[in-house]
Formats: C-alpha cells, structure tokens, sequence
DNA sequence: ATTACATTTGAATAGTTGTTCAACTATTTA
DNA sequence: TAAATAGTTGAACAACTATTCAAATGTAAT
C-alpha cells in the first residue's frame, strides 16, 4: 500500500486529472496564497478600507479619521494596529499626535483597481 | 440648537479640519467603498483564494477542485456559491458534472497585484 | 509635580464566518 | 423505474473578529 497517495475527501470517481495538474503547476506557491489572502483580509473590512481611502488624500492624525468616520478613537486605533502590523500604513509622532499615511503605493493600486471593478 | 451638526464620538479638541476635508472631498462614496470591502472580504478566505487561483489555470469541475484542494465537495461547494453570488465566477453544467471558470478580468488583475505585493 | 489630553491597550461581548454532517436535487445509466 | 453519482443546501458548531468600555501610556502645559 502507497501511504504517498492521496486520499481524496470528495467521493467523486471522475475528476480531470490533466486540468487538475495543470492548475497545480500554475498555480503559485502555498505561502504566497496564504499572505495574499491575509492581506485581502486585511482590505475587507469596512473601517479598514474606509481608513485606507482616507489616507490616500493625505497623512492624518488618530484624531482626524475617528471624526471623519464618525468611530470612537479606540476603534480606529484597534484598526490602526492591524494596518500598522500588516504593514500598510506608517506613522510619526508629534507631540502627543500620531500621524498615520499610507506605507506602500502597492496599496493605492490594489484600492483603484478594486473601486473600478466594482463600478463596473 | 442645529441637530445637523455631526456630533464628534472622540473627545480630541484638536482636529485637522483642512485634512479632513481633504479627505472626505477626494474618498470615493460610501457605496464604493463598501462594495470594494465586500470583494475584498470575498478575496480574503485562504480557501476561496485557492479556487480562484486554481480556475485561472482553465475550467475545473468541483471534484476537480475538491481534490486538488484537498477538501470535501460540500466545503468547496459551499464557497463556490459565495464566489459565484459575487460574480466572480460563472458556471455551465454538462451531464451531472458543474464546470466552474473566472467571469471576470479584473480577478485576474487583483490577483497578479497582490502576488506581486506579497512577494516585495 | 500635577493636570490635561491624544492615543493605546486588554478584556468582554456580540456578531460573523467556515466547515461538517445529513438530507436533498438533478442527471445519467441499467 | 430504480440505482448510482455529482453537486447543492440548511442547520449546527467552533473559531474568529470588530466594537465597546475602562484603565493605562506618554507627552505637553501649568
């Protein structure tokens, strides 16, 4: 008995084996999958986006964005701290302010071509 | 007393009124915003990622995918309705096989940019 | 030093989401 | 018509996540 085989979960007796290996040579590596959808993940959700939209006009402080999006100061910091941590945003303190902009122009991309898919 | 006027939920005195209006005035609308969050929320799962990436190779029936992905149909299926609820794949149906391909272009597009984001 | 204030943080909670399991369609074949 | 098979669906459960609240930082002004 080969334990190197793999035991498929579906009961499916014809699958395309050629279509099947052809994905899976094209298809990128694991980790890389895994960190887009992290990052994707990162991008949809509401206030994040919202967030990130908003910077792109600008650098702005906590201050500034909780009134913008009309969110307490404490919610957007939480969400502050996931832009911070996957890092898509910077920041730099002046006094007792943080002043948040956008961290990679991959960013700016990826938000147009999402606005425009969605406007069709 | 004007009940128009936005009643701020943080308690920083201090708002950057000139940057905030700079924002507001350049942020695509809210509807869009929302719409982008919702595709991108449908990006971020590491199993629809998978499908998407995997369709990009050629067609492929549910088994197929439920195979190469090493899933069960029921799991795959369930996330393929969520995929083709946002239009991101279409479907055509031969005998009791369900083919599933991209329906759009612009997937291909957010892929590439991402993959590309990931990787530096 | 003490106060004031912008921001951060941790715990708690409510809501959302992905997978599993079992039951159900729909199509083909015998 | 009956059996077999590819796929779908709904309910249930566990895992995750966004917001709130209260308390804690850190910086500047008095």
């Amino acid at each position: 008995m080969n334990h190197t085989e793999r035991l498929p979960l579906c009961s499916c007796e014809i699958t395309h084996q050629d279509a099947i290996e052809k994905a899976r040579k094209e298809m990128p590596q694991e980790k890389t999958l895994c960190k887009a959808a992290e990052l994707f993940k990162v991008f949809g959700d509401n206030t994040r986006i919202h967030i990130l939209s908003a910077l792109h006009a600008g650098e702005l402080c906590v201050c500034d964005i909780s009134a913008l999006l009309n969110m307490t100061l404490s919610a957007v910091s939480h969400q502050l701290r996931i832009l911070r941590q996957s890092n898509l945003v910077r920041y730099r303190k002046k006094g007792k302010e943080v002043f948040y902009s956008l961290n990679d122009s991959h960013v700016e991309q990826i938000l147009a071509l999402a606005t425009e898919h969605v406007n069709e």
